[in-house]
RNA sequence: GCGCCCGUAGCUCAGUCGGAUAGAGCGAAUGCCUUCUAAGCAUUAGGUCGCAGGUUCGAUUCCUGCCGGGCGCGCCA
């Protein structure tokens, strides 16, 4: 057997487990994948309990008519003799109520280590979602106003995502959709007009004082633009009010290290005909039908509350006529996963969403996977801010990264659950930034880089170590937490769940301050240089590596000092 | 009224397929720098996991009902 990476190990623990089972009790057990299911193995949080643990004994006891303790202790019995799991087992014990821990021997370590050191950034991908081609969508704004509080979200989320499931060998799209067309695009002409000939704006319009400045902007630019008629001069404001908030946008994601591939527009769907084309396939497959001389989608066929207009009866088309031709164009793209970023207030399109994927002959359970971002509130001063457009009471991105930095603003919107509300206190973050937990992960990348730059200085050659001599508490802790990533960003990107990433790099960090403070990495003074601070270098290197990698998947910066 | 999300320490929040004494950060108290970055470490305090049932060897986790909070239910976008 050639080398064991430990990305394999959990899984060949699984099979020797299954190989003792149905050797115990060949009367339950007989066929092997079925074993291997049924057996769960995971990585305990307390170090005490080994590197995998298993409660199968604790499942079985029930249906083999034994004490856990008694299925547990005859298992281990097994798997003591078995050759190939002393390849990589170093002992196996019961605990507590029947479980079974499972210690790696040192061997399995340090090829763990000289693995990260070997793959470098490249450590954590995989090819889990090879082949698998996937539209991103997020932030989609309208081109009306600044971001706010609730796109950076999103950016920070979506981008985030794109890059871990990258990662893992998807084909990533990700894509911002321009509402660029419809009545809130006249409006905001409107308003921009208005603005700038000094009267009052629409009721219904933009208000912000942003809206005054594009409109000064866009008059010192064009101030032929006066000549117009008003009605000319409408649309006039309006595509060039356009233009400048949508560089303003990419020129703040650009700032925020959000990046798109794909940059749509839905007036385009228009254009080319893109939505001619949706609507005959779905009038084709017999979803479409008319009332009241409007044009519907039979949305609840699948499993919508209601039915969904698609052309109002004064021939005008609906939003949701965009949302079809949306999706249709995803496809004819070749997407065959398209996930949507929806704000928590969007939730309602998660029906309407799925229904045209189904409509369409797709699978929505599979074509579609919508994430729900719930809003974020704001408190400063110990108040909720009350976000209003027209009480000016909004907080842009570009005002947050001004008052906390690009790091810790996207380091503290991506370590929450998307669907969790989150309350971010200003006050704290503009205050306090040393004590975000952005600085504390960032902290232990620079202490080990300076750490190393030392060994470096000292001329110390740490290619070669033994992992023999690790054995303190703090040291097993530390490489424990160094194997735990690659399934942590597996199941990141399996599940699309980023906030899994900082939550494991603060453990990753708070393990190396433990092990930075109880063992001694480099030789004190006259000290010879010996193998234990070679290895301990060595593992230091590995852990300063995976924080990298960690926070790159975050898009967040490894700083070399502090 | 219906649908989705949330309810875990004083505050902000983690908690994979149900598992071992329920965790982290902030805030509070106390220690630790003549040696690698103290933006760190250690110890202490702080909990009826919203409430009540159910499923089972075992429930913060799954099911049902209730209470409380957020959001959504247009031929608006």
């Amino acid at each position: 057997m050639g080398q064991v990476t430990n990305d394999d190990l959990q899984l060949q623990l699984q099979r020797e487990v299954a190989i003792a089972l149905i050797a115990l009790y060949p009367t339950t057990f007989s066929d092997h994948s079925m074993a291997q299911q049924l057996i769960s193995l995971d990585r305990p949080k307390d170090v005490g309990h080994g590197d995998f643990a298993s409660s199968i004994a604790l499942a079985l006891s029930k249906k083999l008519a034994k004490r856990p303790i008694e299925v547990a202790q005859e298992i281990k019995g097994y798997l003591e003799k078995s050759d190939t799991a002393s390849i990589f087992l170093e002992k196996i014990e019961v605990a507590g109520p029947g479980f079974i821990n499972f210690y790696l021997n040192s061997k399995s370590q340090s090829n763990l280590i000289l693995e990260i050191l070997h793959s470098k950034e490249n450590y954590g991908s995989s090819d889990l979602l090879q082949g698998e081609k996937i539209n991103l969508e997020f932030v989609s704004a309208n081109p009306t106003g600044p971001l706010h509080l609730g796109h950076t979200r999103w950016a920070a989320l979506g981008d985030s995502l794109a890059r871990i499931l990258r990662s893992q060998g998807a084909q990533v799209a990700s894509e911002f959709y321009i509402n660029d067309r419809g009545v809130q695009m006249d409006l905001f002409g409107q308003s921009l007009q208005a603005a700038a000939l000094n009267q009052p704006i629409p009721e219904d319009g933009y208000h912000g004082e942003y809206i005054s400045d594009l409109a000064k902007e866009i008059l010192e630019k064009n101030p032929d633009i006066l000549k117009l008629s008003p009605a000319d001069q409408v649309i006039e404001f309006r595509d060039l009010g356009y233009q400048l908030q949508l560089q303003e946008q990419k020129n703040v994601l650009e700032n925020f290290r959000t990046s798109f591939d794909i940059w749509f527009s839905e007036k385009s769907l228009y254009e080319n005909d893109e939505f001619e084309q949706a609507l005959a396939r779905l009038k084709a497959q017999g979803h479409v039908y008319i009332q009241e001389g409007a044009t519907w989608l039979r949305t609840t066929d699948f499993g919508d509350d209601k039915d969904r207009v698609i052309m109002k009866s004064d021939g005008s088309l609906a939003y949701f006529a965009s949302d079809c031709a949306y999706y249709d164009s995803k496809r004819e793209r070749g997407f065959t996963i398209n996930i949507y970023l929806l704000g928590a207030d969007h939730h309602g399109y998660v029906g309407r969403l799925k229904a045209i994927a189904a409509a369409r002959g797709d699978d929505p359970d599979k074509n579609i996977e919508i994430l729900i971002g719930q809003l974020v509130k704001i408190m400063e001063a110990g108040v909720e801010v009350k976000l209003s457009k027209r009480a000016g009471t909004i907080i842009t991105l570009s005002e947050l990264v001004e008052k906390v930095g690009v790091d810790a603003a996207r380091y503290t919107l991506l370590r929450y659950p998307s669907e969790t509300p989150m309350v971010l206190d200003v006050d704290l973050l503009r205050k306090r930034t040393n004590e975000n937990p952005v600085y504390y992960v960032q902290y232990a990348h620079a202490r080990i880089f300076q750490i190393l730059k030392s060994a470096k200085d000292l001329k110390i050659d740490f290619t070669n170590g033994n992992f023999d001599l690790l054995n303190q508490e703090v040291e097993k802790n530390l490489i424990s937490k160094l194997a735990a990533f690659r399934e942590v960003v597996k199941s990141s990107a399996q599940l699309r769940e980023p906030h899994r990433v900082p939550r494991y790099v603060e453990e990753l960090a708070a393990a190396f301050h433990r092990f930075y403070t109880e063992c001694r990495i480099l030789p004190q003074g006259d000290e010879l240089v010996n193998d234990l601070h070679r290895t301990r270098l060595i593992l230091a290197n590995a852990t300063m590596q995976i924080i990298k990698n960690g926070l790159d998947l975050l898009g967040v910066s490894a700083p070399e000092r502090m």
